[in-house]
DNA sequence: CATATTTCCTTCCATTCTACTCGGGAATGC
DNA sequence: GCATTCCCGAGTAGAATGGAAGGAAATATG
């Protein structure tokens, strides 16, 4: 039941285009230095999001990448389904017991429900609010 | 963002014995080829549920498994979590950028609150009623 | 007591996935 | 021409997945 990095770090790429959407390309290196990533790893994620037509690529010194719409357009489920495959608890949902399967669409549904309802526009003006489960990690 | 085959066909042995909670034990070999699963690998999915305290067993001939409580006081979130872990989307929430971590604990209270509303009576309960997206897998 | 049944426990195995690294080619700005 | 940057394919160590196998211990029944 987990996200991999390549949704994670994907989702990174796509917050920090977010946030300097409408000022030209962005250069992979930058990304992953100030996250402290791989560049050659992020380039095989952020691939993939340039082909689902997500991000634009500019070749060549001043090159970079860039949101391919605004940040309220682009949803987070939209960055994972590319990076991670559709958003499924389990493969082959459609073979499970009649009691299993409601389960496990009622789980899709609801995760679904927060990606699609949260925009790279919201990740990227996130700002930090007070919350009784702000210690609450492990549950 | 997967459930793997532990928690799965974990679920589905909990069910078996919710089904027939107050018969005695039940063998596993019967669980499996109801189910048609392999016996050997059932074997190692119940063991951490008899150390957890969910199922108890009993050896010998006319031995099996069986719920150490009604039904309705095993949620599914009980059993995902002995098998597959604590439920949460990624490891180490409490390193990610502030956006991200109130998604993935977004997405943690979402799954967490259907895995804690649906009991194993619930499951094992299971009747199909009519509903709108019973043909929709893929989202 | 003998035997069949069933849990219990450990080890092993093939395959796939993860999280990268590496090398080189092709654009592009200066 | 040269540095920069995207683009693309291959390779790889380690972990996880999904089992199989073997044998020991407990128990009901005859």
């Amino acid at each position: 039941m987990k996200i991999s990095t390549k949704g994670r770090y994907g989702l990174t790429i796509m917050i920090e285009l977010a946030k300097q959407y409408g000022q030209g390309p962005i250069p992979l290196r930058q990304i992953a230095a100030d996250n402290n990533l791989s560049e050659a790893y992020l380039e095989q994620l952020v691939s993939p999001l340039r082909n689902s037509g997500l991000v634009k690529s500019v070749r060549g010194a001043y090159g970079g990448y860039m949101l391919s719409k605004p940040p309220h357009l682009i949803s987070s489920a939209d960055v994972i389904r590319v990076l991670e495959g559709p958003i499924q608890p389990v493969e082959g949902i459609e073979n499970e017991a009649p009691p299993q399967r409601q389960l496990w669409m009622d789980i899709r549904d609801a995760v679904k429900n927060v990606l699609d309802t949260t925009s790279l526009e919201d990740l990227a003006a996130y700002k930090e609010q007070d919350s009784d489960d702000g210690y609450m990690f492990y549950i």
